[in-house]
DNA sequence: TTCGGTGCAAAATGTTTGCACACAC
DNA sequence: GTGTGTGCAAACATTTTGCACCGAA
Protein backbone atom coordinates (compact mmCIF):
# COMPACT_ATOMS: atom_id res chain seq x y z
CA UNK A 1 0.00 0.00 0.00
CA UNK A 2 2.18 2.57 1.09
CA UNK A 3 5.59 0.98 -1.72
CA UNK A 4 2.39 1.91 -4.58
CA UNK A 5 1.96 5.22 -3.37
CA UNK A 6 5.67 6.04 -2.96
CA UNK A 7 6.23 4.03 -6.20
CA UNK A 8 3.32 5.84 -7.77
CA UNK A 9 5.28 9.15 -6.82
CA UNK A 10 8.53 7.70 -8.36
CA UNK A 11 10.11 8.28 -5.57
CA UNK A 12 12.35 5.52 -3.60
CA UNK A 13 10.88 3.07 -1.07
CA UNK A 14 13.02 3.76 1.85
CA UNK A 15 12.83 2.49 5.58
CA UNK A 16 12.35 6.01 6.69
CA UNK A 17 9.88 7.02 3.88
CA UNK A 18 7.98 3.99 4.99
CA UNK A 19 7.69 4.58 8.41
CA UNK A 20 6.98 8.40 8.13
CA UNK A 21 3.92 7.63 6.33
CA UNK A 22 2.86 4.38 8.32
CA UNK A 23 2.49 7.85 11.60
CA UNK A 24 0.93 9.76 9.28
CA UNK A 25 -1.29 6.75 8.02
CA UNK A 26 -2.64 5.66 11.57
CA UNK A 27 -2.47 9.55 12.77
CA UNK A 28 -6.88 10.00 13.25
CA UNK A 29 -5.82 14.04 12.63
CA UNK A 30 -3.45 15.95 10.80
CA UNK A 31 -0.34 15.45 12.00
CA UNK A 32 3.08 17.85 12.07
CA UNK A 33 6.31 17.39 11.80
CA UNK A 34 7.50 17.76 15.24
CA UNK A 35 4.52 15.29 16.25
CA UNK A 36 5.16 12.82 13.81
CA UNK A 37 9.58 13.29 14.60
CA UNK A 38 8.21 12.68 18.74
CA UNK A 39 6.33 9.40 17.61
CA UNK A 40 9.55 8.11 16.20
CA UNK A 41 11.78 8.63 18.77
CA UNK A 42 8.98 7.17 21.28
CA UNK A 43 9.26 4.50 19.20
CA UNK A 44 12.80 4.18 18.52
CA UNK A 45 13.37 5.09 15.17
CA UNK A 46 16.17 6.91 14.77
CA UNK A 47 15.16 8.91 11.75
CA UNK A 48 16.65 12.92 11.19
CA UNK A 49 13.72 15.30 11.80
CA UNK A 50 15.56 16.93 7.84
CA UNK A 51 14.64 13.72 7.12
CA UNK A 52 11.01 14.04 8.10
CA UNK A 53 10.64 17.64 6.47
CA UNK A 54 12.23 16.18 3.28
CA UNK A 55 9.48 13.38 2.97
CA UNK A 56 6.66 15.81 4.00
CA UNK A 57 7.83 18.13 1.50
CA UNK A 58 8.21 15.79 -1.51
CA UNK A 59 5.57 14.08 -0.67
CA UNK A 60 2.92 17.53 -0.76
CA UNK A 61 4.60 17.74 -3.99
CA UNK A 62 3.37 14.72 -5.54
CA UNK A 63 0.25 15.43 -3.99
CA UNK A 64 0.19 12.07 -1.96
CA UNK A 65 0.16 14.39 1.10
CA UNK A 66 -2.25 17.65 2.28
CA UNK A 67 -0.42 20.44 3.89
CA UNK A 68 -3.16 21.69 6.25
CA UNK A 69 -2.21 25.07 7.82
CA UNK A 70 -3.31 25.93 11.25
CA UNK A 71 -4.24 29.13 12.71
CA UNK A 72 -0.61 30.14 13.95
CA UNK A 73 0.79 29.25 10.39
CA UNK A 74 2.15 25.90 11.09
CA UNK A 75 1.55 22.80 8.98
CA UNK A 76 -0.20 19.91 9.37
CA UNK A 77 -0.40 16.89 6.89
CA UNK A 78 -2.63 14.10 5.99
CA UNK A 79 -3.14 11.55 3.08
CA UNK A 80 -4.69 13.18 0.24
CA UNK A 81 -7.94 11.09 0.21
CA UNK A 82 -11.73 12.18 -0.86
CA UNK A 83 -13.10 12.28 2.05
CA UNK A 84 -11.97 14.74 4.92
CA UNK A 85 -12.60 17.32 7.25
CA UNK A 86 -11.89 20.87 9.01
CA UNK A 87 -11.89 22.77 11.98
CA UNK A 88 -12.46 25.95 13.64
CA UNK A 89 -10.25 27.89 15.58
CA UNK A 90 -11.30 30.10 18.40
CA UNK A 91 -9.25 33.57 18.17
CA UNK A 92 -8.63 34.23 21.89
CA UNK A 93 -7.87 30.42 23.42
CA UNK A 94 -7.19 28.82 19.95
CA UNK A 95 -8.89 25.77 21.18
CA UNK A 96 -10.08 23.72 18.20
CA UNK A 97 -12.66 21.56 16.53
CA UNK A 98 -13.76 19.17 14.33
CA UNK A 99 -16.65 20.43 11.68
CA UNK A 100 -17.21 17.25 9.83
CA UNK A 101 -18.05 17.01 6.45
CA UNK A 102 -16.53 19.14 3.95
CA UNK A 103 -18.70 21.83 2.37
CA UNK A 104 -16.49 22.08 -0.39
CA UNK A 105 -17.07 19.16 -2.24
CA UNK A 106 -18.02 19.41 -6.36
CA UNK A 107 -16.08 22.53 -6.43
CA UNK A 108 -13.04 21.36 -8.24
CA UNK A 109 -14.41 21.54 -11.99
CA UNK A 110 -15.66 25.05 -11.39
CA UNK A 111 -12.33 26.15 -10.17
CA UNK A 112 -10.15 24.32 -12.76
CA UNK A 113 -12.10 25.78 -15.57
CA UNK A 114 -11.39 29.22 -14.25
CA UNK A 115 -7.75 28.88 -13.17
CA UNK A 116 -6.34 26.43 -15.29
CA UNK A 117 -5.15 24.78 -12.27
CA UNK A 118 -5.85 21.10 -11.87
CA UNK A 119 -6.97 20.83 -8.20
CA UNK A 120 -5.45 18.35 -5.89
CA UNK A 121 -6.98 19.82 -2.62
CA UNK A 122 -7.62 22.31 -0.33
CA UNK A 123 -7.05 23.53 3.14
CA UNK A 124 -10.12 25.17 4.80
CA UNK A 125 -10.11 26.75 8.59
CA UNK A 126 -12.73 28.69 10.14
CA UNK A 127 -11.68 31.37 12.81
CA UNK A 128 -14.37 32.09 15.86
CA UNK A 129 -15.01 32.60 18.99
CA UNK A 130 -15.61 29.30 20.67
CA UNK A 131 -18.68 29.25 23.67
CA UNK A 132 -16.53 29.29 26.16
CA UNK A 133 -14.31 32.49 25.66
CA UNK A 134 -18.04 34.19 24.73
CA UNK A 135 -19.22 33.29 27.50
CA UNK A 136 -15.95 34.56 29.38
CA UNK A 137 -16.43 37.90 27.14
CA UNK A 138 -20.38 38.67 28.07
CA UNK A 139 -19.43 38.10 31.72
CA UNK A 140 -17.07 40.87 31.07
CA UNK A 141 -19.19 43.48 29.79
CA UNK A 142 -21.45 42.74 32.57
CA UNK A 143 -18.91 44.15 35.14
CA UNK A 144 -18.18 47.19 33.49
CA UNK B 1 -13.15 55.40 9.28
CA UNK B 2 -9.86 54.06 10.98
CA UNK B 3 -10.41 55.61 13.61
CA UNK B 4 -13.53 54.09 14.26
CA UNK B 5 -12.30 50.83 13.83
CA UNK B 6 -9.81 51.33 16.51
CA UNK B 7 -12.52 52.83 18.74
CA UNK B 8 -15.47 49.66 17.93
CA UNK B 9 -12.26 47.67 18.67
CA UNK B 10 -11.17 49.21 22.18
CA UNK B 11 -8.15 50.05 20.87
CA UNK B 12 -5.78 53.21 21.27
CA UNK B 13 -5.70 55.48 18.04
CA UNK B 14 -1.99 55.65 17.36
CA UNK B 15 -0.01 57.16 14.25
CA UNK B 16 1.45 53.96 13.88
CA UNK B 17 -1.73 51.99 13.47
CA UNK B 18 -3.69 54.68 12.06
CA UNK B 19 -0.32 54.32 8.65
CA UNK B 20 -0.56 50.28 9.18
CA UNK B 21 -4.23 50.10 8.36
CA UNK B 22 -4.27 52.95 5.64
CA UNK B 23 -1.52 50.68 3.68
CA UNK B 24 -3.51 47.35 4.29
CA UNK B 25 -6.73 48.99 3.15
CA UNK B 26 -4.94 50.32 0.14
CA UNK B 27 -3.57 46.76 -0.85
CA UNK B 28 -5.84 45.17 -3.03
CA UNK B 29 -4.56 41.86 -2.03
CA UNK B 30 -4.11 40.39 0.98
CA UNK B 31 -0.29 41.47 2.66
CA UNK B 32 2.43 40.19 4.75
CA UNK B 33 3.50 41.63 7.90
CA UNK B 34 6.77 41.77 5.87
CA UNK B 35 5.43 43.90 2.65
CA UNK B 36 3.75 46.30 5.09
CA UNK B 37 6.78 46.83 6.56
CA UNK B 38 8.70 47.86 3.17
CA UNK B 39 5.81 49.94 2.32
CA UNK B 40 6.58 52.10 5.42
CA UNK B 41 10.13 52.14 4.79
CA UNK B 42 9.20 53.56 1.14
CA UNK B 43 7.44 55.98 2.77
CA UNK B 44 9.51 57.02 5.09
CA UNK B 45 7.40 56.09 8.10
CA UNK B 46 9.70 54.75 11.08
CA UNK B 47 7.66 52.20 12.04
CA UNK B 48 9.36 48.88 13.94
CA UNK B 49 8.29 45.66 11.99
CA UNK B 50 7.52 44.46 15.96
CA UNK B 51 4.54 47.18 15.76
CA UNK B 52 3.29 46.00 12.53
CA UNK B 53 3.21 41.90 14.21
CA UNK B 54 1.74 43.86 17.40
CA UNK B 55 -0.57 45.64 15.44
CA UNK B 56 -1.75 43.02 12.81
CA UNK B 57 -2.30 40.30 15.89
CA UNK B 58 -4.49 42.67 18.14
CA UNK B 59 -6.28 43.37 15.02
CA UNK B 60 -6.56 39.79 14.16
CA UNK B 61 -7.84 38.85 17.66
CA UNK B 62 -10.71 41.70 17.50
CA UNK B 63 -11.59 40.10 14.15
CA UNK B 64 -10.95 43.77 12.38
CA UNK B 65 -8.41 41.91 10.38
CA UNK B 66 -8.26 38.63 8.67
CA UNK B 67 -5.04 36.28 8.82
CA UNK B 68 -4.67 34.64 5.21
CA UNK B 69 -2.47 31.46 5.48
CA UNK B 70 -0.43 31.12 1.87
CA UNK B 71 0.44 27.51 1.17
CA UNK B 72 3.89 28.23 2.41
CA UNK B 73 2.95 28.88 5.94
CA UNK B 74 3.09 32.49 5.85
CA UNK B 75 0.64 35.06 6.88
CA UNK B 76 -0.97 38.06 4.66
CA UNK B 77 -3.73 39.69 6.36
CA UNK B 78 -6.89 41.86 4.87
CA UNK B 79 -9.77 43.68 6.22
CA UNK B 80 -12.10 41.38 7.86
CA UNK B 81 -15.39 42.33 5.13
CA UNK B 82 -18.00 40.85 3.97
CA UNK B 83 -16.88 39.55 0.43
CA UNK B 84 -13.42 38.46 0.32
CA UNK B 85 -11.85 35.83 -2.24
CA UNK B 86 -9.51 33.11 -2.05
CA UNK B 87 -6.55 32.02 -3.64
CA UNK B 88 -4.58 28.31 -5.06
CA UNK B 89 -1.24 27.78 -4.94
CA UNK B 90 0.74 25.31 -7.31
CA UNK B 91 2.27 22.19 -5.28
CA UNK B 92 4.95 22.38 -7.54
CA UNK B 93 6.33 26.14 -8.24
CA UNK B 94 4.35 27.97 -5.20
CA UNK B 95 2.56 30.42 -7.55
CA UNK B 96 -0.67 31.70 -6.67
CA UNK B 97 -3.77 32.77 -8.13
CA UNK B 98 -6.90 34.90 -6.92
CA UNK B 99 -10.26 32.89 -6.99
CA UNK B 100 -12.91 35.70 -7.24
CA UNK B 101 -15.90 34.95 -5.20
CA UNK B 102 -16.24 32.75 -1.93
CA UNK B 103 -17.71 29.59 -1.77
CA UNK B 104 -18.43 29.86 1.65
CA UNK B 105 -21.06 32.34 1.93
CA UNK B 106 -24.34 31.33 3.74
CA UNK B 107 -22.20 28.94 5.77
CA UNK B 108 -21.36 30.55 9.00
CA UNK B 109 -24.87 30.11 10.43
CA UNK B 110 -24.78 26.31 9.90
CA UNK B 111 -21.43 25.79 11.70
CA UNK B 112 -22.39 28.67 14.49
CA UNK B 113 -25.21 25.90 15.22
CA UNK B 114 -22.99 22.76 14.80
CA UNK B 115 -20.40 24.01 17.10
CA UNK B 116 -21.09 26.86 19.53
CA UNK B 117 -18.72 29.17 17.97
CA UNK B 118 -19.19 32.60 16.74
CA UNK B 119 -17.68 32.21 13.55
CA UNK B 120 -15.93 35.05 12.48
CA UNK B 121 -14.24 34.31 9.60
CA UNK B 122 -12.00 31.76 7.32
CA UNK B 123 -9.32 31.04 5.77
CA UNK B 124 -9.14 28.64 2.62
CA UNK B 125 -6.23 27.62 0.08
CA UNK B 126 -6.79 25.32 -2.26
CA UNK B 127 -4.05 23.44 -3.87
CA UNK B 128 -2.84 22.34 -7.71
CA UNK B 129 -0.78 22.14 -9.96
CA UNK B 130 -1.00 25.41 -12.14
CA UNK B 131 -1.26 25.43 -16.01
CA UNK B 132 2.38 25.86 -16.86
CA UNK B 133 3.57 22.75 -14.33
CA UNK B 134 1.01 20.82 -16.15
CA UNK B 135 2.59 21.11 -19.34
CA UNK B 136 6.08 20.66 -18.35
CA UNK B 137 5.06 17.61 -16.79
CA UNK B 138 3.63 16.55 -19.67
CA UNK B 139 6.68 17.32 -21.79
CA UNK B 140 8.56 15.60 -19.34
CA UNK B 141 6.41 12.09 -19.41
CA UNK B 142 6.79 12.68 -23.65
CA UNK B 143 10.59 12.36 -23.49
CA UNK B 144 10.39 9.35 -21.21
C1' DT C 1 27.39 1.41 -9.87
C1' DT C 2 24.70 5.34 -9.86
C1' DC C 3 21.81 8.75 -8.23
C1' DG C 4 18.50 9.81 -5.06
C1' DG C 5 18.05 9.82 0.06
C1' DT C 6 19.78 10.60 4.72
C1' DG C 7 22.16 12.49 8.88
C1' DC C 8 24.24 16.21 10.91
C1' DA C 9 25.11 20.86 11.84
C1' DA C 10 24.42 25.26 10.64
C1' DA C 11 21.63 28.92 8.68
C1' DA C 12 17.58 31.21 7.23
C1' DT C 13 12.96 32.67 7.87
C1' DG C 14 9.04 34.45 10.12
C1' DT C 15 7.39 35.78 14.41
C1' DT C 16 7.35 36.79 19.46
C1' DT C 17 8.99 38.82 23.76
C1' DG C 18 11.29 41.60 27.74
C1' DC C 19 12.37 45.91 28.92
C1' DA C 20 12.65 50.90 29.09
C1' DC C 21 10.69 54.81 27.25
C1' DA C 22 6.78 57.48 24.90
C1' DC C 23 2.34 58.95 24.11
C1' DA C 24 -3.01 58.66 23.87
C1' DC C 25 -6.61 59.10 26.87
C1' DG D 1 -1.06 60.70 35.72
C1' DT D 2 -2.03 55.96 34.18
C1' DG D 3 -1.80 52.36 31.41
C1' DT D 4 -1.47 51.11 26.70
C1' DG D 5 1.63 51.22 22.79
C1' DT D 6 6.25 51.45 20.73
C1' DG D 7 11.26 50.76 19.55
C1' DC D 8 15.05 48.01 20.03
C1' DA D 9 17.54 43.89 20.52
C1' DA D 10 17.48 39.45 21.53
C1' DA D 11 15.15 35.04 21.61
C1' DC D 12 12.27 31.66 19.59
C1' DA D 13 10.10 28.17 16.61
C1' DT D 14 9.82 26.20 12.39
C1' DT D 15 11.74 25.00 8.28
C1' DT D 16 15.55 24.82 4.84
C1' DT D 17 20.18 23.88 3.13
C1' DG D 18 25.22 22.30 2.18
C1' DC D 19 27.96 18.59 2.46
C1' DA D 20 29.65 13.96 3.04
C1' DC D 21 28.19 9.48 3.38
C1' DC D 22 24.69 5.65 2.55
C1' DG D 23 21.77 2.46 0.31
C1' DA D 24 17.77 1.24 -3.11
C1' DA D 25 17.35 0.16 -7.80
Amino acid sequence: MIEELLKKSSLKNTKQRHIILSVIESAKEPITAEEIFKTLVMDDHKINLSTVYRTLHVLTEKNVLLKILKGDGTASYELNELSHSHYITCSKCNNSILIENCPLKDLNESISRKTGFKVTGHSLQFTGICAECLKKQKNKNKEE
